[in-house]
DNA sequence: AGGGCGGTATGACGCCCGTCATGCGCGTTT
DNA sequence: AAACGCGCATGACGGGCGTCATACCGCCCT
């Protein structure tokens, strides 16, 4: 009975992911036998560095930040969403995983083990195409971060951060572009390669100015022009 | 007459490339057929940011830095070498450079058009895991590089970057370690975003206390271990 | 109630390093 | 030779930001 519901519950995400959207029907089947679901809630690991990466993760719900832990702090390299695989790389390449993965918010995993995983790939080669492809944006993005980071202001860093977020998750509200992602300072700051106290120091003081308000679990800009002044510096 | 050396050069090329090793003998010799040699002296830019990728470009002599142009400065992105595919993301996704590519020393490339090189990658599929491969590496030493320059002090990131250089590129020689690399200061600066003088600074007085000496086109490392306590910092 | 904890906020201090300026040596140009 | 450009070197200055300390608030726990 309730694995009846499970498998119903899995059918359903397989269908759900573009990655299998192309596939044929009997493929997904096959996929969703062999597959499992996995929940989890907000500051839960799927995985820590080093740890081997023996499935294919993909996300069918909510949202996952990647961070390494260097040192000098934290770093967070990513934030993958609904639909995006996540340390396919790792799993390609059998290779411990080299940064830790880390619920946002409550996440639903569809998990493949690795064999099966490669059994797929070759019966269906357009799958290292959509590997490479994750790769490429991967690269384009660490690229852009890595630009923002070096010579630019704290401030302009965290401006483009919220920026880059708006364009990618955000909705025209009532009051102005919203961000639905609950982040902390201290995060904010793992985004930018800064420290929580001059993170706090520019989100506080654009509380008080009107360019970016923290609300329960978003951000809201009011205006997305002032936002770009100040990362123009 | 020139021709036949010509395409002798071109063979001697294909069969020096590990990426075309493990092929056919016939497979090799239609490669060489369709690919052409073309030389460069340091400073040459192979192409800039922007440009089409018309062609699958592979190292078979000399060195080529990966830079970007920020508004800020430039930043070294990668430096590749002899046997290496350089800019294989661009060309595999039909995308304009993302970066420039320039010599740092005379280099010599073998390019395969487009058209070709998909071909080749039907028929043999070991080609799409050489790319993810390379896709993997870069990635790799992005996320190094972003956590170098993330916090750390100046000298500090100078020190690990001519680790890096020694483990990758270093000699054994009567005076230490020998990086033959010809690096301006400038060049220096780029790879670990910082400017002209704060490396200057560095290199200078590490000369005067005999941690790096800077040669003609090369560095030398008297002892490892001084360097790894200025990269502790 | 009290105590611990995590996230947020604010102030003071200090120093690294980016910026600007100046100078030197060397090769190339006119 | 003078003029110019380029790479290397060194000094002075100032500010951004990392570091440390303190405090407030809400929440969970025994």
């Amino acid at each position: 009975m309730t694995s009846e519901i499970k498998s119903e519950r899995i059918t359903i995400a397989v269908r759900s992911l573009p990655m299998f959207r192309g596939l044929a029907a009997e493929d997904q089947r096959r996929i969703a036998a062999l597959a499992t679901l996995k929940d989890f809630k907000r500051g839960d690991h799927l995985w820590r560095a080093g740890d081997p990466a023996d499935y294919l993760t993909l996300i069918v719900r909510g949202r996952v930040k990647i961070v390494r832990h260097a040192e000098a702090g934290d770093i967070i390299l990513e934030i993958f969403g609904e639909g995006e695989p996540v340390g396919a790389i790792a799993v390609y390449n059998y290779m411990p995983y080299p940064a830790s993965a880390v619920c946002l918010e409550p996440v639903t995993l569809l998990m493949l083990p690795r064999r099966d995983y490669f059994e797929l790939l070759d019966r269906n080669p357009d799958f290292a195409r959509a590997i490479i492809r994750e790769l490429t944006k991967i690269t384009v993005a660490l690229t852009r971060k890595l630009e923002e980071i070096r010579g630019q202001r704290v401030e302009a860093r965290i401006a483009q951060l919220f920026l880059t977020l708006a364009e990618r998750m955000g909705r025209e509200g009532k009051d102005g572009v919203e961000i639905p992602l609950q982040l902390s300072r201290q995060e904010v700051a793992d985004m930018v390669g800064t420290t929580v106290e001059s993170a706090i120091r520019v989100l506080s003081r654009w509380g008080r100015e009107g360019v970016l308000i923290t609300g329960e679990g978003r951000f809201v800009i009011p205006s997305r022009e002032r936002l770009r002044e100040a990362a123009e510096g």
